[in-house]
DNA sequence: AATAAAGCCTGTAGTAACTACAAGGTCAAC
DNA sequence: GTTGACCTTGTAGTTACTACAGGCTTTATT
């Protein structure tokens, strides 16, 4: 697919999907002759990732770890391990705080319905 | 406090205090006479807040409008509560993608001691 | 086939949200 | 009373987009 059919199936405008592969953290695709940049169903469940890491806070520096890893061609094990690892306390973390938002709201809101 | 102790206690700079100050996401506090700024409790709980949420990848937008209800004398409660039942959407879609993610990363880290 | 509209290209300029620095006043300790 | 840490304002720099300009390519229409 070219890079608009991308951008809308993302949710995203497609300046972001170049600014995303000039930084390094979406791999540079396929051109055509014309020079467009064709994608596919990889490049587009990646892309998605970004945007839903972003989305969640996370800082680009964790993001072009992964997708550093993400895009080597033999990985080591042991460092992706970690990698993960650290990642995924992380996403525990945010989801701490999101529970902890989430009644601090549901609190206010019944103090609300109160008056 | 002074502005120096409450970046201490939030973990963040003394010049993002007086950012959020400028652009409205913090109440001005009370000056003392040399015009040093001077915070309490409550000025702490909320800049904490607002680092979590922008933590969270909330935008601004959605900070700047809890922050203007927080801040309004007498806020019209429906309004309110229009506001915060939004808002904890917003939460549980976040905590969501957390999950799925979580699960993605897992998926992945079992593969990864498979070899 | 001609042409208009939409989409893609590169490159640069602009914007939002910090972040760091400069120049100077304040305060506490020695 | 002077040194050093901390505060003030204001400006400049950085990061991560975001929008636009000028031009080529593809697609649709007549």
């Amino acid at each position: 697919m070219k890079i608009g059919e991308l951008a809308r199936n993302c949710g995203c405008p497609a300046e972001t999907i170049r600014y995303f592969e000039k930084i390094g953290l979406l791999p540079t695709p396929v051109r055509g002759v014309n020079g467009y940049r064709y994608y596919d169903e990889s490049n587009q469940k990646w892309l998605q990732f970004i945007l839903r890491s972003r989305a969640l806070g996370f800082t680009q520096i964790e993001v072009r770890r992964l997708s550093d890893v993400a895009h080597q061609s033999q990985p080591a094990c042991a460092d992706v391990h970690e990698l993960l690892v650290e990642h995924i306390i992380d996403v525990q973390k945010k989801m701490k705080d999101l529970r902890r938002m989430q009644r601090a709201l549901e609190r206010l809101k019944s103090k609300c319905q109160d008056g």
